[in-house]
DNA sequence: CGGACAAGCTGA
DNA sequence: CAGCTTGTCCGG
């Protein structure tokens, strides 16, 4: 007697379940068939892979049934193949795209055999070097920390050490230590090998994260083979970096919160900026003592550029030169890449233009270039004949030559994923190329082979730069201003970054930043290293004007979209959901009542051909 | 998704 | 009306 089996194919598009056969030849095989096992079909003549999702399953009536062709190898375990049933729904998706993540990327032909699952004592002597705070996380202190099965917010500075929250986790049990970098994870996977504990970092080590004691990832180690866990750690729980940009929009993050629900598993969120999306739904917040939350974060520097003429275009104001002309390493943040193409005259204000097209010319090398015609002359002022001139609204280029002549040392650049480039006469210190993560952990010693340096770059800079005595933002505004709802947030994020390269309080380090908006409740946040007003408001905000977290939303594009969405606008729910569009063939829908839109979105038959659809996007 | 099959379009 | 394109359906 065979035995019939539910099979998902690997086939996003199909997302459908399959009755096949299971023949007992491949029942007995190496690798033992169980839900999440990898089988390879045939499906209507063609060849897929799929996923065990139910073994003994009824066998439909009046149908020749066919049999799996073979057994691949190990899948993720049942307890996860859930876990992709229920990302699914709570990102629109289709479970075949989360067993993808959680399936290992070459053919396992077995796990490994279980060590055993007792915590090592390997941090026996560390006991007395645990902070309150970390010891607070794990619940004795709070009563109610985790009893109720939510998360628990820990915010801790972002030069912190995240060691002593990893080491109290640790001996709850197996543990799941989510990053937001694949070189921080990395970090954290040595250190832990160092001290003993078996430690897979996932999702390299698929295999070994089953019976792992600690197991490290970034955001697909959230799909970890490993079994049932004892605590869950989200480290810089903030980090974009955990969402996936395209569609579905997972967030790794809130994987890791419904693992550690569904495992009884305690779940801590850490990070120095407690997400808006994190704090609606967590049952405490703990925060490290006063002192050590403001020795966690450099000193910040408000350059206040109001009385600063703009249209001068000075970029510079005299904080930054101060910085520029000092003999450390200094980091400088402009998120606008390429050269300016407008050049104001420096004493009469006048823009230069070309005398035929008007059109503005292009300053460089003292040299004006007419961007119609090409011809080239001196930069003189057609109206003042002053020689002087100065850009306005310069990108990274334009600023580093400036920056070059003023500092009186070379600068670098750094734009996008490229390597540290260094422009006309200036020679990159080796160092840059260094910059393995975000967080290359401060308090380290500057390297022997980093020379004090200028860099200058778009956000990239502070991913690619290890370590600096300052970080400079050249024009703060432009990210506290950006027209997007989650623009504070990323802004508090980019200090958190700039706080790492140069390290703690007690330091010499610091983050100098120009503003017109010295009072902003972002910068006051870092300022006093304590974002909590801030985030009161922010939150309150988003509530106001029904932004996630309080409300959600889901974009909805493609050629199916129009069909979706009228068999959206006909479900049972349709009146609990706010349709707008389409704009630019896209439709938005919102709903204060997440499970409703969620429910929704899963129930509306969905016509064939490409659908997107987006619940709660980053950029929207 | 991609193969099958049906319905629509075209040209000698 | 064969031969080809385009569209819809469905898979075990």
């Amino acid at each position: 007697m065979q035995r019939a089996m539910q099979v998902l194919v690997d086939e996003p598009a199909i997302d459908r379940e399959f009755t096949y056969l299971l023949p007992p030849e491949l029942a007995s095989g190496r690798v033992p068939v169980t839900v999440g096992t990898i089988v390879r079909v045939v499906l209507n003549r063609r060849r897929l892979r799929g996923w065990v999702t139910e073994l003994d399953a009824p066998v439909p009536s009046g149908r020749e049934l066919a049999s799996i062709s073979s057994v691949v190898g190990v899948g993720p375990p049942l307890h996860v193949v859930e876990l992709a049933r229920w990302a699914a729904w709570r990102w629109a998706g289709t479970r075949a795209h989360f067993l993808r993540t959680a399936s290992p990327d070459r053919v396992v032909g077995g796990l490994p055999v279980a060590r055993s699952a007792s915590p090592p004592n390997a941090f026996a002597r560390e006991s007395a070097d645990i902070p309150g705070w970390a010891r607070a996380a794990f619940g004795a202190a709070v009563p109610s920390a985790g009893s109720d099965g939510l998360p628990t917010v820990v915010r801790l500075g972002p030069c912190a050490d995240e060691w002593p929250l990893v080491v109290e986790a640790l001996r709850r049990g197996r543990s799941l230590v989510l990053v937001p970098t694949a070189a921080w994870a990395a970090r954290l996977v040595g250190r832990l090998r160092q001290a003993g504990v078996p430690t897979a970092f996932a999702p390299r080590d698929w295999a070994g994260a089953a019976s792992a004691h600690a197991v490290v990832g970034t955001r697909a180690g959230a799909w970890a083979p490993c079994g049932r866990l004892d605590a869950v750690v989200v480290l810089d729980e903030h980090d974009e970096a955990y969402q996936s940009e395209a569609a579905p929009t997972w967030n790794a993050r809130d994987v890791a919160v419904e693992r550690a629900r569904r495992d009884g598993a305690r779940c801590l969120l850490a990070g120095p900026m407690p997400s808006p999306d994190a704090l609606s739904s967590v049952s405490s917040v703990i925060t490290a003592a006063k002192a050590d939350e403001r020795e966690a974060w450099p000193r910040l520097q408000i350059a206040d550029r109001r009385q600063d003429d703009p249209a001068t275009g000075e970029w510079c104001g005299e904080a930054l030169a101060e910085l520029l002309r000092s003999d450390g390493t200094v980091v400088c943040v402009l998120n606008r890449t390429g050269r300016a193409r407008l050049a104001y005259c420096a004493s009469c204000g006048e823009l230069a233009r070309s005398r035929t097209s008007g059109r503005a010319l292009r300053l460089e090398k003292q040299q004006f270039t007419d961007p119609d015609s090409g011809d080239v002359r001196p930069a003189v002022c057609e109206f003042c004949g002053a020689t002087k001139f100065r850009r306005a609204r310069v990108g990274v280029k334009g600023v580093a030559e400036e920056m070059e002549r003023l500092a009186r040392r070379p600068v670098t650049q750094v734009v996008g994923g490229a390597s540290p480039d260094a422009t006309g006469a200036s020679t990159g210190p080796a160092a840059a190329d260094a910059g393995a993560g975000a967080s290359s952990r401060r308090r380290l010693p500057r390297p022997q082979a980093m020379r004090p340096a200028l860099f200058i770059g778009t956000e990239a800079v502070l991913h690619r730069v290890p370590a600096a005595d300052a970080v400079a933002f050249i024009d703060f505004d432009q990210e506290l201003t950006a027209p997007r709802y989650r623009a504070g947030e990323e802004a508090f994020a980019l200090l958190v970054r700039a706080a790492r390269l140069v390290g703690p309080r007690s330091g010499r380090g610091s983050i100098l930043v120009q503003t017109r908006l010295p009072a902003h409740p972002v910068l006051t946040a870092a300022a006093e290293a304590d974002p909590s007003d801030w985030l009161r408001a922010e939150v309150e905000r988003r509530s106001a004007m029904r932004q996630p977290p309080a409300s959600t939303w889901a974009l909805v594009s493609g050629v199916a979209a129009p069909g979706y969405i009228s068999n959206l606008s006909a479900g049972p729910h349709a009146d609990a959901l706010d349709i707008a569009g389409p704009v630019d063939r896209t439709w938005r829908i919102r709903s204060d009542d997440r499970d409703v839109l969620l429910d929704a979105l899963a129930a509306a038959e969905r016509p064939s051909g490409r659908l997107r659809v987006a619940v709660d996007p980053l950029r929207a």
